[in-house]
DNA sequence: ATCGCTGCAAAACGTTTGCACCATC
DNA sequence: GATGGTGCAAACGTTTTGCAGCGAT
């Protein structure tokens, strides 16, 4: 629940333009429970702003990361964008290509990166944790689905 | 340290047609200690068959997964594959782009994936661990580095 | 001899870039 | 009024697809 005032004020504060666009990119990105793909984020977008175009959502999302508001989570396929930037995991269904936090691990996350951290000649600078499955709806649908309908 | 006789008849067992660009595709992937990208294979592969495509590459990437050889490991700018299937993190260098395996951790890769498991109703298939930081040769030239040099 | 893999070419797709006009500061 | 963001169009790089000839079975 991040209003548009904080957003906008956040953005302002690290000496970034504010336009309408932006904060409606964000908002989209930061109010989504799920983690939103660009085209998605570009059609919740465009029903507030018919003629925003791609090229305007890439560079948004582009300057949102960098400033610490959003994470790109690239797939095979295209990018999602996350606005939790904690070390978490995700989960990936395989099914209907959702991606959701997952609510608890967080803890186990950071263990698993401190105990990389001292056992490697590494320089830690973030992580990207994904289980793939089945998300509940599409486990049942498969369950309950003979594999040659009548 | 896989022969390619082992390799070809892991093939053969699961019904694949044996080629020779297809075993020194999957050579090339199993005997990589890194995670090559497809144009790194592809440009090992062509030292052997200077003929070979991308396309063919691709195709017989596709069929190693299918029968659980390689496993596709997607970045944002282009896919590397890993031929160690079992749960373990990657540590990727966000400097020279290397992705190797991280040597400990296993177990707490599976754990992790153990307790999201019975704590979220999600039947789970499969994960992704990448941790991204400099790697040793990196950081070192990062840090005897100045910003301005003279 | 059959089936399907290879190599070649073209297409598809997500993402990036160049530029003129316009909005924010 | 100056700077830099937007929208439009074209470019780019990776991956996918269609197809004729050839190689593995």
């Amino acid at each position: 629940m991040t209003t548009q005032d904080e957003l906008g004020s956040h953005l302002k504060t690290m000496g970034i333009r504010l336009t309408p666009q932006r904060l409606a990119i964000a908002e989209v990105v930061v109010n989504s429970g799920d983690h939103p793909s660009v085209k998605e984020i570009f059609s919740r977008v465009k029903e507030f702003f018919p003629y925003v175009t791609l090229a305007t959502v890439y560079s948004t999302l582009t300057v949102l990361e960098k400033v610490g508001i959003v994470r790109e989570l690239p797939f095979q396929k295209q990018s999602r964008y996350d606005a939790n930037l904690s070390p978490h995991a995700n989960l990936v269904c395989v099914g209907c290509g959702s991606v959701h936090d997952a609510d608890v691990g967080q803890s186990m996350v950071a263990d698993l990166r401190d105990k990389l951290e001292v056992s490697s000649n590494f320089e830690f600078a973030g992580q990207r944790v994904d289980f793939y499955g089945w998300c509940p709806n599409c486990a049942n649908r498969r369950n309950h689905q003979t594999e040659s309908p009548s």
